[in-house]
DNA sequence: GACTCGAACCAATTGAAACCAATCCCAACT
DNA sequence: AGTTGGGATTGGTTTCAATTGGTTCGAGTC
């Protein structure tokens, strides 16, 4: 899990990014900020403290907590990590074929894995429980190729999705219907696999992604 | 009968794996992993002491125990001994798309770099410079798609092919003859680059790696 | 007898809520 | 228009219970 400083240090990062806060802007009232990101409101004082310490934020009683040009400063100085937009467009390049070659190769066991991530996900009306089986889904038509190497590069690309941007964006962006809708999908896709059909993987798996990116990014 | 040292290990490796666990995310707590490996607790502790005495996990009473950098680093850098088959797999379900990807997307200095990859390339009559102006093609190629994800696990890739093993087997399986076709080959996939036809480099990619793969790793 | 297990207990830390004081907001009043 | 008063808001503080790694102790096991 990722510290409350780091997650409030990326939605400043974020907020100054896209231009919903600038220097001087005020920003969220600790409460708020407690609701936020479900953190401890002495956890998002203490990183409050070392962000008015660094000179990123300056805080007055009865007025609220504002930024300083310094963090904005700060903040175009930084280099930008990898964006929601870019994890996308690696999975939608790796795990289409990814699935191909599972469909091939997957053993009984594996297949046993995955079916069972599937039902677990269809059974999740919440959405953590439904993300976490959602992530082991995939991971586990990835171990199905047999490639140590594969995943390998599927860990380095779940690292990132483990970022603050991307928890707070799959959580505005989930819904019940969604969850239905991304659960029928696996489901085409773990047919497929069990139809030992490559081809079909290949294409239910792309058609899945293309959704979430499209739910997840907006429709372009 | 497997040691509580071990299957907590185990699961730390598992957890920096599949990304639930990072650098100082708290692990759960020693009463929860009681439960979790039914073990006693004077073992679990035992086998803490051992992690905090390696430097993989810090202690703080009251807090919790944390995972340390050095932990994920050392699981990261677990033994991949990859074979060239599977190396060869997984070039050829990533690099095609990013080759479409990087005619797309790629700017003009991009191409230049490429075209400077390419020449030189073709000027190499020795297999050693060869191999380095291939390697630098390829990754310049992922270079132009413009994205740093995609990047970090491209390199990811590449840490396999320094593996001795494939070292020998690229010299192994050289000639003149075979890098004046891998030359052809390349000049197709850049042609196509500078054309802004991704359909046609992706096409010319997957040519050209099935080659390379048939000639590593012999015709299947 | 040496060791392990389980439980209780200890001390450091956190978490949640109540409370405080500075400030803001706005309506009522002169 | 300007003033003023009170209630709502907001960062700061206190308080107390719960959590958590560390320790101790007696029962059980070999």
């Amino acid at each position: 899990m990722i510290s409350v400083e780091q997650s409030l240090r990326s939605l400043l990062v974020e907020g100054t990014r896209n231009g919903s806060l600038g220097p001087g802007s005020k920003l969220p009232t600790e409460r708020a900020l407690v609701e936020r990101l479900s953190a401890p409101r002495s956890a998002v004082r203490r990183a409050l403290e070392v962000l008015e310490r660094d000179g990123m934020v300056v805080r007055h009683v009865g007025r609220g907590t504002y930024l300083t040009d310094a963090a904005v400063e700060a903040v175009r100085a930084a280099p930008a990590d990898t964006s929601p937009a870019e994890i996308m467009q690696v999975r939608l390049v790796l795990e289409p074929p990814v699935a191909a070659l599972a469909a091939r190769v997957a053993t009984q066991a594996d297949l046993d894995r995955i079916t069972q991530c599937l039902e677990r996900g269809g059974a999740s009306d919440e959405f953590e429980a439904f993300e976490m089986w959602d992530g082991r889904l995939h991971r586990a038509i990835a171990e199905a190729a047999h490639n140590g190497l594969l995943m390998n590069m599927f860990d380095v690309m779940n690292a990132s999705r483990q970022l603050p941007v991307w928890g707070s964006l799959k959580r505005r962006t989930s819904s019940p219907e969604r969850r239905r809708c991304y659960h029928a999908e696996h489901t085409a896709v773990v047919e497929a696999l069990r139809d030992r059909d490559p081809e079909g993987a290949q294409v239910a798996m792309r058609r899945h992604l293309e959704n979430v990116a499209d739910n997840l990014l907006g429709r372009h």
